[in-house]
Formats: C-alpha cells, structure tokens, sequence
DNA sequence: TAGATTGTTAATCGATTAACAATC
DNA sequence: TAGATTGTTAATCGATTAACAATC
C-alpha cells in the first residue's frame, strides 16, 4: 500500500544512519541483509526500520529481506543525495579548519565551497584548495553556488548575526556548532551540534551511579 | 508536589539547554525570568519547561517566575556539574586538536586529562599543557583521574576497538564523533556526534523545496 | 487587591512495538 | 513445500500541550 503522511522528522533524521550502515555493509561485499539484522548494527529494532521505511515504498521481499545496495540507492534519492550540495562554511578557527579538511564531508556528497571569517589576518590564508575569504564575499558566493547549507563555526556572541546574513543571502539549512539557540524564519532549518551540552546531559547519569 | 518518577531521557537532555540559556541571562544581568520567556530563548514552550523542571523539585515563585541564580545552581547541582569532570580524549587529528583547545569545554567542568593517539609521531607531541601518548598509557591515565568520560575522534574503522578498551578501562560515558554505532555493554553511556548524519537529514528537505 | 505565573493534572498527540497475513 | 521476512495494522507506550487551581 502506498503511504502519503508526510514522515516525520525522527524518521528522516534515522534515514542517514541506515544509509551509512548500508554502504558499510555493501564494502564488506554483503549483499542482503534483513530488517533484523541492520537494526542490531545500529541498535534500532527490525520493526522501526520496517516502519521508517513504509513511509517511502517497499523496498525488500518477503522471506529475503533487502538488497543492500539497491535500499542505500532508494535512500540515497530519498535524501537528496544524488548530487552534490554546495556548502558555505562559516569560522575557521580550529574547529572550523577541522571540518574544512575532514574528507568526510566531500565523500557524502557535501561540498564546501566557501570558508569565511571575520579575522582579517586569516582571510586570504589556503586550507586544502579554499581561499578563507572576507565577510563581504558571503553574499557573492552564496549566490554563485547557489548553496543553500550552511554551517557555522564561529563564537556564540556572532552566530547569530552570522546567521542572520546567510539567511539574508538564501542559506535555507544551517548547521550550528555555536553554543547559543538560533532564531531564524520557520521556513529556515536549523540543526545543532553541541558536544557539551551532550556530555552534560551524560554527567546527570555518572553523577547518580556509585562514582568509585 | 513530589515526583517519583525517573525523569525521561529527553528531558535530560535538555537540561543543559535550560541551564546554558540562565547562564547567558545571568551575564546580562537578568535576575529573573519566567517559563515563557526562557522558553522563547530557546524555542521550547513554556508548559515544557514547567514540566520538566517538575521532575526535579518546585524552583519558581507563582505570579514571578525563576530566579535566575537560583534556577541555574540547582540545574547544575542535578546535573552534576557542581564539580570539574575529567574526561579522555582518544584520537588527535585535526578534530581531537580542536576538541583539546576548545575552552567552551573547560570553562564548563569538563576537564581533559588525558590525549591519546595511535600514531608514534604525534605521540609526544603537546597540545595546550597536555602531552599526546600513546594507547598503552591509557588505562593508567584513566585510573589515576578516575575519568568515566570519553571523547573517541578516530577514523571510525578503530572506534569499536578504542570504545572497548576505553570500557574495559572503566570509561562509563563516551561520546563518539566517529561515524559508527558502537556496541557496548548496557550501563555504558554512548552519545554520538554526527554532523554528516544531521547534513543528510536536512537534504531531504532542501531537496524537497524549490531549488532555486 | 489584581495580575501574573507557577506546578500539576488531564487531554492530546505522536512514536514505537507487537503481531500477523501476505508472499518470496 | 517450509521457513523466513516483509509491509501494515492495531495496541501500547511515552511525550507534549492545554488548562487551571493555587498562590506570590
């Protein structure tokens, strides 16, 4: 049967994990793999997977299970990744020349096609075959990729004001390392990464086991 | 009233949100806040917060809201945070050096003893007043700081092997930047950083959208 | 006092899981 | 065929929201 709800977001958020344990499995050289088994991978249950994926066709066969590589295609499309995305990329302290030079970005599909920041002794230095460039160029360049995700690496006091303007410049989809909750259009998504909240939420469970 | 219940999971998490956003209105000299307007900082419903804050304990006055100091050492006190937690760090390529630098993560009692890495020619190396050693002072390094939290930053081919043998080392809590589910024993805390997974679940979006 | 806002209960909403007919 | 596993429905579980009495 065909399913037209609109997935939720827990279901799209899920759809990248399964992609990535799926092209782990296909460079091991397997070929077919059940609900059952690609959920002990990641530590979902067989029947969430079934369900996740029912938003978006069928995909397995009964008795057999899924084809690996044609359910990573089928999510691949799902998600968009068939193409390249542009991406600006924006404070390059440390952390942003970290995920300037990881290749795991290019390698899915993420390209970084501008670094920028507000310090005037770093615009012009070269990370890999980018240019850090001048504020100023933001809007240029936004619109030359016609890249519509963004990220952000920069002090908590400027994210928003960082992102304020590539918003301003047509950035649809910010990815957010600052440590500070963006306000942005509702037409705008917002995701964060936030490595120490994440470990405060983890000190709450140390906090109350015997500690020794 | 008093609760009973344990507190969900999601509401953990959230916690240290609550408690970013009081710290930020305690530098702005706010004294006190209400439910709602902690909640438009944050973009979480005022009704939410209550709740939340309810598993743990009455901290607002009806008809004034939060003091804001208040609030927040109580927060800190349920998280833990009333002492520095220290915290190994396993794997130093450019990603673990900005993760040792970042003082975001001192400044809020996470206290990084010990860097870590496979590679003998990193090994030695100082990063900031730490020196990079190699895997076989780990257990030691773990022993002496009583550290029960890990931040693993390796190629994600090693971090099954270092998840383990931080575990067998004691490690109760771990964040995992590297793109793989770990398995682990059940009273192991596993949180994972994931910013290629977050990128990938906003494609879909964008890729839904109008391009432009 | 009147107005504001809490803490909590009950109602709603949404997500996960269990179960099984369909079928490879 | 018999065994395995899908896709889907219904049941369960859990989280969010609305509403309001209590009270500062």
């Amino acid at each position: 049967m065909e399913r037209l709800d609109a997935p939720p977001d827990v279901v799209i958020r899920r759809l990248p994990l399964y992609a990535r344990s799926l092209r782990y499995l296909l460079e091991e050289g397997v070929h077919s793999v059940s609900s059952q088994e690609l959920g002990e991978r990641i530590n979902v249950t067989a029947a969430q997977i079934r369900k996740d994926l029912s938003y978006f066709g069928e995909f397995g066969k009964q008795g057999i299970g899924y084809d690996v590589e044609k359910l990573l295609n089928h999510i691949e499309r799902i998600l968009g990744l068939t193409h390249k995305w542009p991406v600006v990329l924006v404070g390059v302290g440390s952390l942003g020349q970290a995920i300037a030079r990881y290749e795991g970005f290019h390698s899915q599909g993420l390209q970084i096609v501008g670094l920028f920041d507000a310090d005037p002794a770093k615009v012009g230095q070269q990370i890999g075959d980018l240019t850090i460039q001048d504020f100023s160029q933001l809007r240029a360049v936004i619109r030359e990729h016609h890249a519509r995700l963004a990220i952000i690496a920069v002090p908590a006091t400027v994210a928003q004001s960082v992102a304020d303007q590539l918003v301003e410049a047509g950035v649809r989809a910010i990815l957010n390392y600052a440590p500070v909750v963006l306000q942005t259009p509702e037409d705008v998504w917002v995701r964060y990464i936030d490595p120490v909240a994440v470990l405060h939420s983890m000190t709450y469970y140390l906090a109350r086991e015997g500690g020794e």
